[in-house]
DNA sequence: ATCTGATATCTGTATATCCGTATATATGGA
DNA sequence: TCCATATATACGGATATACAGATATCAGAT
């Protein structure tokens, strides 16, 4: 029960759910385009990220310069259940906005991601 | 998503998780039983119900001297997908000795909900 | 080796949360 | 009305968490 109670610590703040739903969306993305997209200064992107790995709700992996996150193949049954119940509720409007952003930077060519990382893997939701 | 965020602080903290199993076990039951089978002080207990009370977990009624406590029926998507995986996941091996401690109370006649307040509404797996 | 861009960590401060203890409120009975 | 039982709330201290700003690390290019 204290792994559950870690997870939902983890899950207990504003900018850690617009990242899992920013990931859910988009798969798998930079930081920097995180910081774009959130508004939020690179120190606290980062540090919400480190949170969100230690609870095991995270993967990341160095591409270059880059580093990328993603949400984890979840092993126990509360991370299945808890990722399942994300995608179901969607988030909410202040998540809609962040969705909007993205496509926006995507288009101007602010996003890293989709723009020089690996812009063959753009998601068929931001594709134009 | 605020809202969401709520909800997942209430569900943060290991003492408002083995009341909500307990809820999900026993269906309705009052504070001292809740004292009785987690081994908190009255306040701390009380406390924590009123924290799943303002989150909107829990629903309360007076029946005479005591207050019984239940899962609310959930109204949107996030309490109902939060509610049902907890009833999946199980909670663990706490909660496992909470359930005996349950029984026992039971059966040596320490349970007010099921032995003076409404014996007639014991849950199967409570029943001898 | 040095420089630059990207990401992570440290430090101090403000705020939130949890707990034990004490006190208040509510209900029913003598 | 007074008492006993059940529950809720208030207060103060300890710990945890979030944040901004500064600094450190890391990878690649020159």
């Amino acid at each position: 029960m204290k792994e559950t109670v870690k997870t939902f610590k983890a899950l207990s703040d504003e900018t850690r759910l617009r990242i899992l739903h920013l990931l859910i969306e988009a798969g798998e993305i930079c930081v920097c385009d995180m910081e774009t997209v959130l508004g939020c200064p690179q120190a606290k992107v980062s540090r919400h990220l480190t949170i969100l790995k230690n609870a095991g709700l995270v993967d990341d992996r160095r591409e270059g310069l880059w580093v990328l996150y993603s949400l984890v193949k979840p092993a126990d049954s509360t991370h299945a259940a808890v990722l399942k119940m994300l995608r179901e509720t969607g988030g909410g409007e202040l998540f809609s906005l962040d969705k909007k952003k993205l496509l926006q930077a995507i288009q101007q060519g602010r996003c890293k991601t989709f723009g020089v990382i690996k812009p063959e893997k753009i998601p068929q939701s931001m594709a134009r």
